[in-house]
DNA sequence: TGGGGTCGTTGTAGCGCTACAATTATCCAG
DNA sequence: CTGGATAATTGTAGCGCTACAACGACCCCA
């Protein structure tokens, strides 16, 4: 051999320091330096102290990856959202990595925004024997579902609240808020109201929202069938183009309710634009009371859902359920309709 | 022992599928089982046929935290973010995540705003073994330093491109961007031009844009104190708070420039109540060309930041090193200014 | 016909840690 | 002073997989 140089690859990691290496510089038994990590409160203090400064001194970082082999426990929880970009989610993850970190669990994140790559993300992440999943709808794949469940990972899905649920589930019903504005918008003396949704095809999780939307709608004797569905790429333009669409199909059009502020705020610009007078001649409503919906003018009103306390809830059920605790498996975080100048 | 219902504790899972059990119902040893997984093409097709058949039947899952441990590599990337509902770090992890899933990289993400969060997520992270870790920013303390950089783990830093890097880097020159942007409303005609930005102490990494801004307008010989500085917590009204006190500090204020295209939004509403016409009057110009800034009326003029486009190329050298492949490690994703109407 | 190459497969020896039972040291009651 | 509890520490075995070198079967060419 010429020289350590013409070995190919990468760099080699510094040899790392192992456990047993701290055992020998504090003078104990490697269980002992286990212990100290993992249950200090069985090792004497002053021993404790001799190991955790002979750690420190050599930089000693515990092979997680060793010690979940070895105890078949992980403190790691799977994630998997639809999209980050949706400020709903990205509050649940939020409130997920909030949670999780307090009680020393770590978050993996997967974004799958259909049914195969769901069952992907899935299997990949199985492969990582999580302490839970934490998934968003009740809609999966078969494949998917039997892998979940012949996993025996404890599953929370979020975002809804209604049957077939897997194992636990946080969320609140959606067709009633959905239903509820309806009746508002009703009650405020709007007759022929409009609803801006998703492509069905992309996103069924939004197709709840406009069942309740128009089975109210139906009950106080009003048509139902002003639906228009957009692309899941659009974002504010999609209020726009409802508005356009609706308006053609009924000019008595008089209310709009969209599935997300996004939506909505795009309709409120619109209406900015041609001169509508809200809510006099036209009421807009929207779902999720993102930050924007507080802040155009008018303010919007809206449904606020509580996607930080769902994520919270959906950890709190996985840590318990890891601690071996008997928990709820059902959690209802509600919602609250929040009626702002738009309607 | 009376019954199995008596144990106490979380029901036990069923007993897992592993690996021996797939050789034996293929007829091969284990290494080959192994090998039909991780090396398809060092295996009989047929041979891989049957093995991964019966892997089916049985319901088989790898273990990858035995496969880490048996070859000291990992499939696991993590990522710190200060903060997951900026849309410009969604974009980043979106970008990440996309990248790394085509690579069959995992992502851990660990939300982390604060000095001391940031080290103890450094901290958990390590004992993951991760093949990477991406940070936000170049700014972290002294020991989350020491310990990212003796763990020998691949580090990419995001959003900056100036030294002190730790090891690779993707990003712009942050201060290019604000000093261009200043520059371009002192072309406009704009004389006594503001700034909204963040309280440096709780995110110095925003005092960049703050300096490029104001070198700009001294070498322009403009006043360039006319800074405001809002928490972190507040957002569309930070625009608004920011309208108010500069104004009163400088009646003549005639143009703004945010931080981000949330307070920028809010400054705008903040015009549309008070009647004043922009741009004829006042400019408001923001930075991240989020998503809202092409919407509202009129639209928003901003740096478009390249968000998405970070969180691949971030992906990208983190898989590159992993693979061995000698690579860059500084790439410039750049910036662009973005005209609307607003300034 | 046989030596050497190739291909596909296999046995062995850990990876670094933790569960659990065994061990020693310590203390107090009788 | 001794038996037996209690506290602190330790040795052994193994988690499920992969690296690596060794192996046998087969083929080709001399």
């Amino acid at each position: 051999m010429v020289s350590a140089a013409m070995t190919s690859g990468p760099p080699l990691p510094p040899p790392a320091v192992r456990m047993s290496d701290v055992a020998r510089e504090a003078g104990v038994s490697p269980m002992t330096v286990s212990n100290a990590f993992k249950r200090p409160e069985i090792v004497l203090p002053e021993t404790r102290e001799r190991i955790l400064s002979a750690a420190r001194r050599l930089g000693y970082v515990p092979n997680g990856i060793a010690g979940m082999l070895a105890s078949g426990r992980s403190n790691l929880v799977a994630v998997l959202v639809p999209s980050i970009r949706n400020s709903s989610f990205a509050r649940t993850i939020q409130g997920l990595s909030d949670a999780l970190s307090e009680h020393g669990f770590q978050l993996l994140l997967a974004v799958a925004d259909t049914a195969d790559s769901e069952f992907q993300a899935v299997e990949s992440v199985l492969a990582r024997r999580p302490a839970g999943i934490v998934l968003t709808g009740n809609e999966h794949h078969p494949d998917t579902v039997r892998l979940l469940r012949q996993s025996g990972v404890p599953l929370v899905e979020t975002w809804i609240l209604s049957e077939p649920i897997l194992d636990m589930a946080v969320g609140f019903t959606l067709g009633d808020a959905a239903g509820e504005m309806a009746r508002f918008l009703v009650s405020r003396g709007y007759r022929h109201i409009g609803f801006a949704g998703y492509l069905p095809a992309e996103r069924s999780r939004f197709l709840e929202r406009q069942r309740g939307f128009q089975s109210a709608l139906r009950q106080a004797g009003l048509r139902d069938d002003l639906i228009f569905h957009a692309d899941e790429t659009v974002g504010f333009a999609g209020g726009r183009l409802a508005m356009t669409e609706l308006r053609a199909r009924e000019p008595r059009l008089d209310a709009l309710f969209c599935v997300t502020d996004i939506f909505a705020v795009g309709a409120l610009f619109e209406c900015q634009r041609r001169g509508i007078a809200v809510p006099r001649d036209f009421a807009v409503a929207g779902y999720g009371d993102f930050e924007i919906a507080a802040e155009v003018v008018p303010g919007l009103t809206t449904v606020r859902t509580r996607g930080y306390e769902i994520g919270r809830a959906a950890a709190s059920l996985v840590v318990e359920r890891a601690a071996g605790r008997a928990t709820t498996s059902r959690v209802d975080v509600g919602y609250e309709l929040i009626i702002r100048g738009s309607a």
